[in-house]
DNA sequence: GAAATAGTGTCTTTTAGACAGTATCGG
DNA sequence: CCGATACTGTCTAAAAGACACTATTTC
């Protein structure tokens, strides 16, 4: 009868056979009211030279989590940590992957186009696709198209209860631009005093003191306030479709 | 230069270091108007002896997906599929298996507990405990209590905005079983009237015809419409603390 | 002052909360 | 008919939708 130090001792994972265990991030941004994401193009087998997640292989001498692979990866790509990181979904099958049975952490996350886009200039390798153009093209590699599309439906569903797209806003943003990003998120227009009244009673924000014209009436700039929580509404947004 | 089929030949996942990948399920069910949790006494190494959540390793002969592997465990368990099952969330990092590295898909469900009562009999090793008891125990292998508190705070957030707790009855049930499992659930009182209104507008359910007396007057029985599915409300049932 | 964008006031609509009232049953 | 449980009616409250209105800016 093993003691369970020694069962520890004697034990070896690498003897039993495991699926190929990856984490992949779904990163969007706005890039003129459009929604994009984040794509790479594969530089190796499997799926070469088609389009992917950005995402690899657990570092386990290094990543304490699959939240910290998820960074990592995205920090090779943006040169930044995105404000917005929240893990989605875990995908797995024997088919998702020509390697093998295979299960990958999908994560999802929002950033401010101008925070990353000195950095994304200079790695030729990623670039931003329009969500909308995603799922419309072949070569998009694994079943990464099903996760955007997860990410998205996510995404949307939580813009109807929380102001999460702020996060792809720079650091001080109007109301304008606040709703121009629910809207490009949501694909339809919102009401701007609804927005404005749970703006207001989340208490996410602050004002900076300035503003900025726009071509006429100046508009007011916020910040977030750094200990505030993302905020949920208990009532969504435009129930009917 | 390798092809990708080359490439594959000679693609062997078993040289590369791995997570130890599990799947783990927090099922939930009512036991007099208690919320309990299953849990198994671990009968091997690590944490032997104590009390873990149904789950496993993935079955790569045998398991299409993380989901397939969560009912197989439940089923050895209970003898059931449960009618509702859930990705919660996936929990990862060096150390919270003694073994290394870990990640673990967790799963939660719903079941009747009539459907299992007379399988979870004859498995000695397998026991319902109430979930406000769980988190006071010391003998919870893993971070299975950090599990089972991340599946209870998401039951509770689905069901203000879902009619979830109804998976918990069994396949005959009547409002007021409903409303007490909503309160189990939700650990305060819901308003009846509330319920009913969702209940009649979620088109999820239909009478079966028969009623049933509880010791005055009789109640009707209604039970699921077979295609009909999970119906989310626009907003959230009690929305102050 | 006209045009344009920013922001407010306020009425309507929807749906939950509260709770009184009615219905149906066993005794 | 009494008590108990099941169910309904209906008023109030909270927050979103709609949209007219005012404010500020540039020209």
């Amino acid at each position: 009868m093993l003691s369970e130090s020694e069962y520890l001792a004697s034990y070896d994972a690498s003897r039993y056979p495991s699926p190929i265990v990856t984490v992949d991030s779904v990163l969007f941004t706005l890039h003129e009211q459009q929604l994009c994401v984040l794509l790479v193009q594969r530089a190796n087998h499997p799926q070469k030279g088609w389009w992917g997640l950005p995402g690899g292989f657990i570092d386990m001498q290094h990543d304490a989590s699959t939240r910290a692979t998820a960074l990592r990866k995205l920090q090779e790509k943006t040169g930044v940590v995105p404000p917005w990181l929240e893990q989605l979904e875990t995908f797995s099958g024997p088919d998702r992957d020509p390697r093998g049975w295979s299960l990958t952490t999908a994560w999802y996350a929002l950033i401010a186009q101008e925070s990353c886009r000195s950095y994304s200039g200079d790695v030729s390798d990623a670039a931003w696709l329009p969500v909308n153009t995603v799922m419309q093209r072949k070569d998009i590699a694994f079943d990464h198209q099903t996760i955007i599309t997860s990410a998205l439906k996510r995404l949307r569903q939580k813009t109807l209860y929380t102001l999460l797209p702020v996060f792809c806003l720079p650091e001080r943003f109007t109301l304008t631009q606040l709703q121009e990003a629910t809207e490009a998120i949501l694909g339809r227009p919102v009401q701007r005093k609804s927005l404005i009244r749970r703006f207001d009673s989340s208490e996410m924000f602050e004002e900076t003191g300035e503003s900025v014209a726009t071509g006429a009436r100046k508009a007011k700039l916020y910040r977030r306030r750094k200990e505030a929580d993302v905020h949920n509404f208990t009532r969504n947004l435009m129930p009917a479709d």
